[in-house]
DNA sequence: ATGACTTTGTGCATTCGTTCACAAACGACG
DNA sequence: CGTCGTTTGTGAACGAATGCACAAAGTCAT
């Protein structure tokens, strides 16, 4: 599908995102200049691709449990930003995040090393560098399909599609809905899937339908060429290898909820019986 | 390849805990009368508090990633059962759930050993005995704080309210919103929370509310002594030791999916370097 | 320049989770 | 009763993730 003609810049330099550290700040400052120094900028690996496996934007892959919390990341230093702070310590970031500061250190890590020892991380590139690994540089186009309380309420949600996303359609199979406007964009009828998604250039679809029809619109999402599914059909979909699924589902995050509250109650009470000896 | 449909109906007759699963309402003491041979029944580790920290009610607890599955688990046999299949493998099971069959070995040998070598779980049983294990034997009041888009929608879903819990109240500060009825609710004003949460003794709160709004609404909840909590609004939040807070972002899951998806295009780019990593 | 102080980046130990592989347990059948 | 085929439950190997603790690398004051 699309070109990758809007692959990373990888020799960017670090200047770009806008001048680090510009004056919006009128707090101490700690004596930043004009920009900060990095020892060694743009990749951690300095050669040019010429061993076998260096071809990946980050050497030896971020992990998962990584990429999971860089949005959170991404989300604290916004916030800072918009509070005006210029640098931040990684204990602090931490602390916003609700994370240990180890684990935010070695996870920036895997980006690169964008910390200057003594005195912390500039806000601004800092947000530039995780944008940039997180891929939102780029402007993912997103098609919503299920234009129900759900779908509409997503389509709504301001903040869900916030930089790097834009809804590019949303679509039923309902043809009452059709036409109707909801946030900045009309529904549209489901059968034109197939070719909004081509023309469109959509890598990310988003499955708002009720479980019964969730497998079929996931098929023909696939088939269209999508490989990013967010599903939030209360069901485990099946997908070809190379289809990246990950799932919403609220019934789920009550279940987990209730056993742990069930947890807690049961250490109040102090001893539990065993609960298999509750027979007749 | 194979189908479930044929298995065998074992005869043993499974017949209480299916009347358990079935017709419960929220009263315990579910007799399991009849119930399938379990050679050495019961929980594996009778006695007590071997370490310091024997407490809960399955011995050694179960481990939060398990926790996270038995959802999924219970809704596979949901499915099986409404199927009209009495028994199942944990092959089959497995694929349903989309894990490997031996993690749900080993998940579900943390709630006890319900399964019968060479046959499989009875499918009524194993739904009866994760249902406890998560708790979804009481009927767990809960309170959705925000009637907005996102707050209605969820009122509405009749899907994430399904057995285990009901939605006992839904909040708002707009007035004008107040008295309208959504889904089997009407809204009310969130002025009343406290008292409400008092009362009806609930234990579970949604928070639906703006993200500028969510820190305070978290912090009345906790100290109207709500313990557990599912946060819809896009910050990361505070509160005491005690409080379990799990959150549902949209815009996380799509910054997730925007990096493997940026990752798939660059590796179609360069070559496959690494084959490794074609694996999710 | 030098020393005091701060904070990053990471080696290492530990804990947590997954997967393999197989003995033990079960039903079926003669 | 014994044998055969099936499936569970789990010990053990492996791998991933976490958190500690500290050297290296920077700033700041003098």
């Amino acid at each position: 599908m699309s070109s990758v003609a809007e692959l990373p810049n990888p020799s960017d330099e670090p200047g770009s995102p806008g001048q680090a550290a510009a004056g919006t700040s009128a707090t101490v400052e700690v004596g930043v200049g004009g920009r900060l120094r990095h020892a060694s900028d743009g990749e951690p690996a300095p050669s040019d691709q010429l061993d076998g496996q260096a071809d990946r934007p980050y050497p030896g892959g971020i992990p998962d449990a990584t990429v999971a919390r860089l949005p959170i990341y991404l989300r604290a230093l916004y916030t800072l930003a918009d509070r005006g702070v210029s640098t931040v310590a990684s204990d602090e970031l931490a602390a916003a995040a609700g994370v240990n500061s180890a684990k935010l250190r070695k996870d920036l890590s895997h980006l690169g090393s964008y910390g200057i020892r003594g005195v912390g991380y500039d806000v601004e590139y800092l947000v530039y560098q995780v944008s940039r690994a997180l891929g939102l540089n780029q402007n993912w186009a997103v098609v919503i399909v299920g234009a129900g309380n759900l779908g509409r309420a997503l389509a709504r949600y301001g903040g869900f599609v916030t930089r790097g996303f834009r809804i590019a359609a949303l679509l039923d199979s309902d043809q009452s809905l059709v036409g109707r406007e909801v946030g900045t964009v009309a529904v549209r009828h489901a059968g034109e899937l197939e070719e909004i998604v081509a023309t469109s250039g959509i890598a990310i679809g988003v499955i708002a339908v009720p479980a019964g029809a969730a497998q079929a619109v996931c098929d023909r999402l696939v088939a269209a060429g999508v490989t990013s599914i967010l599903n939030f059909a209360p069901l485990v979909l099946t997908v070809p290898e190379g289809v990246d699924v990950r799932k919403v589902d609220l019934s789920i995050e009550l279940q987990i909820l209730a056993f742990h509250a069930q947890r807690r109650s049961a250490e109040r009470f102090g001893q539990v019986a065993d609960p298999a000896a509750a027979e007749a």
